[in-house]
This record gives structure tokens, C-alpha cells and sequence, in this order.
DNA sequence: TCTATAAATCGCCATATGACGAATTGGGGA
DNA sequence: TCCCCAATTCGTCATATGGCGATTTATAGA
């Protein structure tokens, strides 16, 4: 039941939906999905937090950069059933159709240049 | 994304999840869900009409009872994949069990009874 | 028509949650 | 060693949500 509740509790809000959305792309650095939602650094980390809590996404260091992934087979079958329930069900959106489109636009930035450019201002827009 | 989102926020609560959980067993009138809950009646109105909103459950009308069950054939896939994907990865928990065993000392009582029951005081406990 | 009552709605309160900026942590590179 | 910076954690605020009792609504029965 409380895993459940983890996991339905991380689906029941819109950006942690965006990030799981973007991650089935490929992984993401978190400096990729901050400029995706366009949030504060602090809030998509406690997002984040949330989607790891509930074994939804896992993460790996590299550096001083931090890489997301949806949780693969190795997940519990909750975790597993969640993720397959997720891409059967949530079907496209205004704002997924444009998530996608913005992701691709972020993904042909280099890294580095996106982590100092949103140190740096927001300026540039992306989409 | 909005259909989605109204279906994992009425799963997100653990209140909400044993009253889908008790009506996978049966229809079930109000006072029958008010009983297993241990909770207000307005509180649980509260949260039918949440489950209502998501489509998630149905209601009809006998009279003064409302009877309540889950969604079926004639629901939207959203929602059809949300109960199955409820089904499958829902297991029993201590609590989930306590539920079921409570329910079925609740179906032993006459409704009728069990509504004035909860109208004069909460005294008789059920299970 | 009047009363009784099952359920829903309203109003209120306490707690949970999402948002941000400030401060902290940890790994590279000078 | 010292500084830089990606990411996280902390503190705070505004809003959302769950809980209850009081009130309202709707229907059965006198």
C-alpha cells in the first residue's frame, strides 16, 4: 500500500509527469531538465527526490553532473507495471506535444553551454 | 494530461484507494463505505466525489441511498487502464486485509440498520 | 403537507505540498 | 590548497487538501 502510495503520490502532479515524459526520451542531466520546465533549480531537485523515493527514476554521477533514467527491468513489478501503465495511458497533450518539441531543441545545445548559460541569465529561450 | 492527472491525484490518497479496493468487491451504498472508513460522512462524500470526478466510480440513485461501483466497460480507456493497472499492482498490505475482513462483517448488515446505527451513535463497532 | 433521514455541500481549521532564494555539499580544475 | 559550479538541502511562503461539524438538498413515509 505505501509503496503504491509513493508511486501514485509522484504520477499526481504535473511537472514530476513532465519529467518522467522527458526521461523516456533518454536521459537527461538535471541542468537539461531544469531548462525544460523552466523551474528553479531547488524545486525540480525535490521533484526529482520525489520520482527516486518512489523508485521511479534512477540516477548515476558523473562529475559534477547528475544523470536521470526511468527505473529499467531491474524495478520492482510495481515500479515496472507504473512505468508501462504511464506510457499506455497518458496520451498527447498540448503541453506534451510542446515538451517534446522544446526537449529536442535543449538536446542539440552542448551541456556545459546549457549549465553556464542558465548560471549566467535566462536570456536565451530555447524554443 | 488532465484526464490523467485527475485519475492519479484520486489515487494518490490512501482513504480513496480502500474504497476502490472495497468496491472491487461490491456495489457498496454510502453509509456501507462510511462504516468501513471509520470516517465523517461529509469526508467521504468528499472523497467519492473525487473518484466521481476521475470517472473512476459510478453512482445510481435507490430512493435516498446512492450506490456506488467501479467504472466499467463503458469507461474511457484512461480510465479502464487505470483500474486494471489498480488491480494488478495493488497488493495486500496489513491494512488492505483488515478492509476486506471488516467489509464482509459490514455486508452481513442489514443497510437500513446500519444507517440508523450510524445515525444514533457510533457505539456497536463492526468488526 | 410535514417530518425524518441519507447524502451532498459549505465553512472552517490543521497539515501537506509546490514554489523560490539562500546556504550547503561534493567533485574538478587552477 | 583554493575556488568554481552542478546539484541538493534548508527555510519560508502561498496554496491545496483532508478532516470535521453545521447546513442544505432530496426523497420516503406519516
Amino acid at each position: 500500500m505505501l509503496e503504491f502510495l509513493n508511486i501514485t503520490k509522484a504520477l499526481a502532479e504535473e511537472n514530476r509527469l513532465r519529467i518522467l515524459l522527458a526521461l523516456e526520451v533518454e536521459e537527461l542531466c538535471v541542468c537539461q531538465i531544469i531548462e525544460l520546465l523552466e523551474l528553479a533549480p531547488s524545486t525540480v531537485s525535490k521533484h526529482i527526490y520525489v520520482l527516486r523515493q518512489a523508485r521511479l527514476v534512477e540516477g548515476r554521477k558523473d562529475g559534477r553532473w547528475m544523470y536521470y533514467r526511468l527505473a529499467d527491468e531491474s524495478a520492482s513489478t510495481q515500479v515496472s507495471e507504473a512505468i508501462a501503465w504511464l506510457k499506455k495511458s497518458l496520451s498527447p497533450s498540448e503541453r506534451i506535444r510542446a515538451d517534446a518539441k522544446r526537449l529536442k531543441a535543449i538536446l542539440k545545445i552542448d551541456r556545459e553551454v546549457l549549465c553556464s548559460r542558465q548560471t549566467r541569465s535566462s536570456e536565451c529561450e530555447t524554443g
